[in-house]
RNA sequence: GCCCGGGUGGUGGAAACGGGAGACACAACUGCCUUAAAAGCAGUUGCCGCGAGGCGUGAGGGUUCGAGUCCCUCCCCGGGCACCA
């Protein structure tokens, strides 16, 4: 303390000073005590002393961080901050509350940082965690002291591991709907109560044969697919990490398209789960509309068109319209495209059909070549022009018999359906361009609505020209003509009703070095071995280059080759896994990034336990279903939006394997779901567009100056390039965590993004300093409450705030609450004397939200202890009842004047009182009223 | 193009149900205190108008005694998906 002048300042004053030495004191003291650790039913953390044994559970959760190497931002703690908030509430309204945090902390920027820094990327985690946790300590997080890990400890992804093991030694069984051991349909096969793919007995096949056939059914398999290769990069990238021009995010190398062995999750399995489900979760709608966009199911009918090699097979969503179907259009890439080009182009063939080429073969391949070197944008921005070329055959049309042409074109996607369509360019306005483009013939087989001009017609209507031997659809609607025409192709034998998924398996390998390794080796035939769990963790081993080995970013023509393939010591291994020792290799890959983050809210319950991924007892109480009929899971989960599809049904992927293998009691994880908003920031640049730093600009009348030069401003996210960073800790330093939660909760509700303001953040400690001042003489240090009786006005306030608090609180209206509890305080600051009975409930319902001062106070006032499991006030409702209620009185929707009448009073009393109002007279007129409205204690609103 | 979410003072935002629009806070302004400034405290502050009063929740229409809230049409902003058959 070294003030200029010390007599201005009271020395007692709630400074950033004096904030920042309670806050260290209050860390310390909930560190070293446990305070916010929660009590499980049995095991190693249950505790029959505990204050909150027995209670009521709790399990609120936030979508743990990456600990990246820049630290957080203001924006990062807001969805921690409620959350903590909310946790410490309910911990004071009597529950037994779980609240922990845990760390995301495999992935590619600590790798790549690893890579050019040379350091080990466990070395820089670590690092990076211990930062984390130092700033979010600062901010006062009460989190569960011995519930936290991350997902790069062996100890935890020992676990993930074994997650892997039980879905790789699963199958989906379409009887059940569920998972089932691998063993399950071993045994089915063997025993002959399930037919064997290909005709011949279980007994006939030699292992090799048999183990194809079971890793075929397996929920986690090895799959030769089209995948996104960076060779710049050296590694694989999921969708994601794709830009729309076809580029990697990270670096901006090209991307191309290859068929690769990669490891996949059968996803696809549980697409009628997934979508199920949702029903039974608490989540924002848009979420749950994203995911069901996603999985993308869309109901319909494969049909197969004969050709002279295989019959085509489509998928379609409106069989109705195969009257319609005046030719077919494969993907290029389709398998069947090389069986239907002939020698030569059919006599007569359209010219515009052949793009020129003399022969189909030629056609086709530099159709091919032109449609692979397009970028995803290029083929966008081409939507409206449709390319592709006839292949020289034909199909039959199974309905009409007629002969359609069949086309490629690369408006028809290889990965979605059957990669084939029968086109209906009557109803469909891509099959009309093209039909267009190549003058194929236009048949309607819907009825447009009267007045319809455009072309293609996707509506409802009755069917038209929809008649040939043996069945009709003409006259009936969409529905009815769609059910009839699937019978009667069932019944023929040329189509099935089907449910088509946009969903695909999930890509599941990466080569990269800082994930989970897989617990996979391969033997002598080249196939995957599980190994046992006794096995478990497999450890990353340590090798001096993290990086893949990157390629000339052009040459699409490499392949992978992932770190771990270096190690050739880990790699190469003799195990005995139950035939002798043997030699084998460990599978190189690694998992992706969102394999921890897929069970973690399992961990926390039991953290510590080595034999069990999670104990029963423990997972049913904090997870379980709950009666009327509550899917079960966690009951608040709070975390951006931008995790709406990825991990969430990744996450609930595993959940329902796991549930259906009878690991876990609930088959959704995540019960309640908010997406908090997000902090954005001001930046400025200067004539030359450049980025200022935010933090010294200056406003004069609205406009903005950096050094004296006018700057423009901007709005977006908080990052060092936009120079509009702000860190908590630099929030701490100058108003301290108090304020800075405060002012973070007082900004809006929860889910609203929003812009920082820091000049705003005054106002909290404005608020925080009244309090203090109110409790504490700022000149002596002295404890200022006394034991008054407080004035009746002030107990109604008091008891209302209770109740309007406690609303606010339960549905997180973090923002309403600190207004009343301001408007609270502001009513006390007014008072000659502060009566104890008004500053104790005061004290603890600002505990939740500005802990550290709330426990000093508390204290002061002479109470030992934390208060975090004091019960919270609970409003008098003596206090709540009024005694008059002040109607205004409307004429004709126009608020004329307002009586005073007594509560409860008849609605003939409200009426006459406002009749008699001087105002209400005068606006009358002396006329009679046409009608009187009374609204019990809202108010009376009279028509003239 | 399709599907969501949202438009309220200079700013962030309040207003379970259709019932007094603008709580709380920032900024701005005024006063007290001070040699002065900061801090603090007290007050003013939706817009127009000296006032009575009028007008106000993106625009227009509708339902209603009464609409920020419900219905229809449109505009703008944000997000998701996108040649998905």
């Amino acid at each position: 303390m070294n003030d200029v002048n010390p007599g201005d300042i009271p020395p007692h004053r709630y400074d950033a000073g004096l904030a920042n030495s309670i806050e260290a004191r209050w860390q310390e003291h909930w560190a070293q005590h446990g305070t916010f650790d929660a009590v499980n039913p049995s095991g190693p953390l249950s505790d029959p002393s505990h204050p909150r044994a027995g209670a009521e559970k709790l399990f609120v959760m936030d979508m743990f961080p990456y600990p990246s190497g820049a630290g957080l931002h203001v924006g990062h703690p807001l969805g921690y901050i409620a959350t903590d908030c909310y946790s410490r509430y309910k911990r004071m309204a009597g529950y037994n509350v779980l609240h922990p945090m845990g760390y995301d902390a495999f992935g590619l920027p600590t790798e790549i940082y690893a890579v050019q820094t040379g350091r080990h990327p466990a070395g820089i985690t670590e690092e990076n965690i211990a930062r984390y946790r130092g700033q979010l300590r600062r901010l006062g997080m009460g989190y569960d002291t011995k519930r936290t890990f991350a997902t790069s400890d062996p100890e935890y992804y020992k676990w993930t591991q074994w997650i892997f093991l039980k879905i790789f030694n699963s199958w989906y069984d379409p009887a059940a709907d569920a998972a089932r051991p691998i063993e399950e349909l071993v045994a089915s096969f063997a025993d002959g109560t399930r037919a064997v793919p290909g005709g011949r007995s279980w007994a006939e096949l030699d292992e090799v044969e048999r183990r194809e056939i079971v890793d075929g059914h397996r929920l986690v398999y090895v799959d030769e697919a089209p995948v996104n290769w960076c060779p710049g990069l050296g590694t694989v990238l999921s969708n994601e990490e794709v830009t729309s021009e076809g580029r990697s995010e990270r670096g901006n190398f090209p991307v191309f398209t290859r068929n690769l062995r990669q490891w996949k999750m059968r996803i696809t399995a549980y697409s009628e789960r997934l979508l199920a489900d949702l029903e039974g979760v608490d989540w924002p709608d848009p979420v749950k509309a994203m995911q069901r966009n996603w999985i993308g199911r869309s109901v319909g009918a494969h049909i197969d068109f004969g050709t002279s090699a295989a019959p085509i097979r489509v998928f379609t969503t409106r069989p109705d319209t195969i009257f319609g179907a005046t030719y077919m259009v494969l993907a290029p890439e389709h398998e069947l495209v090389d069986g239907l080009v002939p020698a030569a182009w059919p006599e007569g063939t359209h010219e515009v059909w052949t793009n020129g080429h003399a022969t189909p073969a030629e056609a086709v391949a530099a159709y091919r070549k032109f449609a692979a070197a397009k970028t995803d944008v290029e083929r966008q921005e081409g939507a409206k022009d449709k390319t592709g070329v006839f292949v020289g055959s034909f199909a039959v049309n199974p309905v009409t018999g007629a002969r359609v042409p069949v086309f490629i074109a690369d408006y028809v996607l290889a990965g979605y359906g059957t990669g084939a369509i029968m086109a209906v360019p009557g109803q469909d306005e891509r099959d009309w361009d093209f039909a267009e483009a190549f003058e194929l013939p236009i048949v309607r087989t819907v009825q447009p609505t009267e007045g319809f001009e455009g072309k293609a017609f996707t509506g409802e209507g009755p069917a038209i020209n929809s008649s040939a031997e043996g069945v009709s659809l003409d006259g009936l609607g969409v529905v009815e003509a769609k059910a009839r025409i699937i019978a009667w192709l069932e019944e023929k034998g040329a189509g099935v009703g089907a449910i088509n998924y946009r969903l695909r398996d999930w890509l599941f390998s990466r080569q990269r070095y800082w994930g989970e390794p897989f617990p996979i080796v391969y033997d002598e035939t080249g196939m995957p071995v599980a190994l046992p769990e006794s096995m478990l963790p497999v450890e990353l081993p340590e090798i001096d280059d993290f990086s893949p080995k990157t390629f000339d970013p052009d040459d699409a023509d490499t392949a992978p080759e992932p770190p771990l393939g270096r190690a050739t010591e880990w790699v190469e291994v003799t195990l005995d896994l139950g035939d002798g020792p043997k030699k084998y290799h460990r599978e190189t890959n690694t998992m992706p990034n969102w394999a921890g983050s897929s069970w973690y809210e399992i961990r926390y319950i039991d953290p510590g336990d080595e034999n069990e991924m999670v104990s029963p007892d423990n997972e049913r109480y904090w997870m379980g279903p709950r009666d009327g009929g509550h899917i079960g899971g966690v009951d608040l989960y709070v975390g951006g939006v931008e995790h709406a599809v990825l991990h969430l049904l990744y996450a609930r992927f595993w959940q329902k394997v796991l549930f259906d293998l009878g690991y876990v009691s609930t088959a959704e994880p995540f019960h309640k779901l908010i997406n908090q908003g997000y902090i954005q920031a001001y930046a400025y640049t200067d004539k030359r567009g450049v980025y200022v730093p935010a933090a010294e600009v200056e406003e004069v009348d609205g406009n903005f100056f950096y050094e004296g030069e006018r700057v423009e401003r901007e709005y977006g996210k908080i990052g060092k390039s936009l120079k509009n960073v702000v860190t908590p800790d630099e929030m701490c330093d100058e108003y301290g965590a108090d304020t800075f939660r405060v002012y973070e909760m007082s900004m809006g509700p929860l889910e609203a993004s929003r812009p920082w303001d820091t000049r705003a953040v005054v106002g909290s400690q404005r608020y925080l300093q009244r309090l203090w001042r109110n409790v504490v003489d700022e000149n002596t240090g002295a404890v200022r409450v006394a034991d008054a009786e407080p004035a009746e006005e002030t107990w109604k306030i008091l008891h209302h705030t209770i109740a309007g608090v406690r609303e606010d609180m339960e549905h997180l209206r973090l923002n309403t609450a600190i207004a009343k509890l301001i408007t609270l305080n502001n009513h006390v600051t007014g008072l000659a004397e502060v009566p104890r009975a008004i500053a104790e409930p005061l004290i603890l319902m600002t505990a939740p939200i500005a802990p550290h001062i709330a426990e000093e106070l508390w204290n002061r006032i002479g109470h030992g202890g934390s208060l975090a499991n004091t019960d919270f006030p609970e409003a008098d409702e003596a206090y709540l009842v009024v005694e008059t209620v002040t109607y205004p009185v409307q004429i004709n929707g126009k608020v004329r004047g307002r009586v005073e009448v007594a509560a409860g009073a008849t609605e003939e009393a409200v009426r006459e009182a406002a009749l008699a109002e001087e105002k209400v007279v005068a606006a009358l007129g002396g006329k009679e009223p046409r009608k009187v409205i009374v609204i019990a204690d809202r108010m009376v609103s009279i028509v003239a």
